[in-house]
DNA sequence: CCAAAAGTGTTTTAGTTACACCCATGG
DNA sequence: CCATGGGTGTAACTAAAACACTTTTGG
């Protein structure tokens, strides 16, 4: 029997369905590194440990509009470069119920980052370690400052990690980096930015011409003021054709 | 109010849930095009329709069980590299109710999806012809054989499109060419995956030299048979490390 | 010996890296 | 005029592409 004969003879009360869940990973690039908003838990289970936050996907709701709604609700944010990342499916991943949480990343430039956590007190700000290198992939650790890593609630130490490959992955193909910082920005943050992100050094000329060279880049003919040395130009992301 | 406060306070039976299904695509590089298994609706809604293989995912099952369940009971197959791709949840993808979809993808060797195709006469493989270049994305046209594209049911054409995206993606930077071939295979058949699957030509001496430098294959000291000219060196995948 | 495809060597090219240097600004 | 980081030019290196060539088989 296929799907299609599958749905036909299908009594929509007869089984017993999964809750749907969404969670957001709210990334940014602080002080030079990745960092992402969690919430503390004061309930069992996990109680203490620190979550992504999440709700769960309406009726009638797409699961994009749920990611952007829950942006809207927990980050007080109205738009953001959102991307659907992985769907957690493990039974056991919630010890209550059954829930499958499709998780969702949002990049936030470092303004917008600071803005939401005022917005939201509820949200803290944990920085990103990356025990990997490469495609390996694999959980990923969150600090609140220097010291010990935090637990994490759920698998939400794995969604980190899948949004760490992802966002590695597509650095330098797609124009993600460009959605962490502001509209207009020097060629120095956008390779601090992915310096963060893959966690090495980048040799300057040869990254500045190898941005330039792409012509997604704009210069506004503006300079960045108040520091007291040469003042670098200000760029615009200009998408591809 | 945060996921955690929101899951304690939440009742299961006070919210309508979705039905969750997953939704099979059966790939395979069959003489130098990419081609999928699909099967003919025989019902309303898309009756006459070719739809992806799939099913409703059960309440004690993760998500990657329910793909390999169904990658045995639909296609008769015990073991293929089995990825999942792309979890759609629009709310109107299905006219009858709410049901959001994952979508996995397994890679199969020509000569198992051959075997497939006898064990499950209800499948048919279908041409996939990508209307599109590089990253930009969108669905994709199957055909029988020469011919008209095939009408295809719910967002299943867009499914196919991700698959081919994310196929192309990693194509070069992970092993999964590999799962589309025999155990044993000429450099030859390698260079015929990946020109059937990127839709180009490729020069052969610098294919050759680029696979054999990465390390990835282990000559087995084999030759192949048959042929009426000089018989191509047989090699085996070693993935890395 | 011929056709056909496997397999190799050499040159060219393009893209990236490394490094040295000059430039513009505030103090 | 000095410290600091922005910005540029040039050479070295590496990886891929193009092309011509040799090799090995069945008939």
């Amino acid at each position: 029997m296929d799907e299609a004969a599958f749905l036909e003879s299908y009594d929509p009360a007869a089984f017993e369905r999964p809750s749907v869940a969404v969670d957001l990973i709210l990334m940014s690039v602080v002080d030079g590194a990745p960092a992402v908003l969690l919430t503390r838990r004061d309930q069992h289970p996990f109680q203490g440990a620190w979550a992504l936050p999440g709700g769960f996907v309406g009726i009638g709701e797409s699961l994009d509009d749920a990611a952007h709604r829950l942006l809207a609700e927990k980050a007080h944010m109205a738009d953001a470069y959102v991307e659907q990342l992985y769907t957690f499916g493990a039974v056991d991943r919630d010890p209550r119920m059954r829930i499958i949480s499709v998780a969702y990343f949002a990049l936030i430039p470092a303004c917008a980052f600071a803005a939401a956590l005022k917005a939201a007190p509820e949200l803290a700000l944990a920085r990103l370690t990356v025990p990997w290198q490469g495609e390996t992939g694999g959980p990923v650790e969150a600090r609140l400052a220097e010291g010990e890593p935090l637990a994490l609630a759920f698998d939400h130490g794995d969604m980190l990690g899948v949004a760490m490959l992802r966002l590695r992955g597509k650095l330098d193909y797609s124009g993600i980096a460009f959605a962490l910082l502001p509209e207009r920005f020097t060629l120095r943050a956008l390779q601090d930015v992915y310096e963060a992100i893959l966690d090495t050094r980048l040799n300057k000329p040869a990254f500045r011409r190898r941005m330039l060279d792409r012509g997604w880049l704009a210069p506004t003919g503006e300079r960045e003021t108040g520091a007291s040395f040469r003042p670098a130009e200000l760029y615009r992301y200009q998408p591809p054709r």
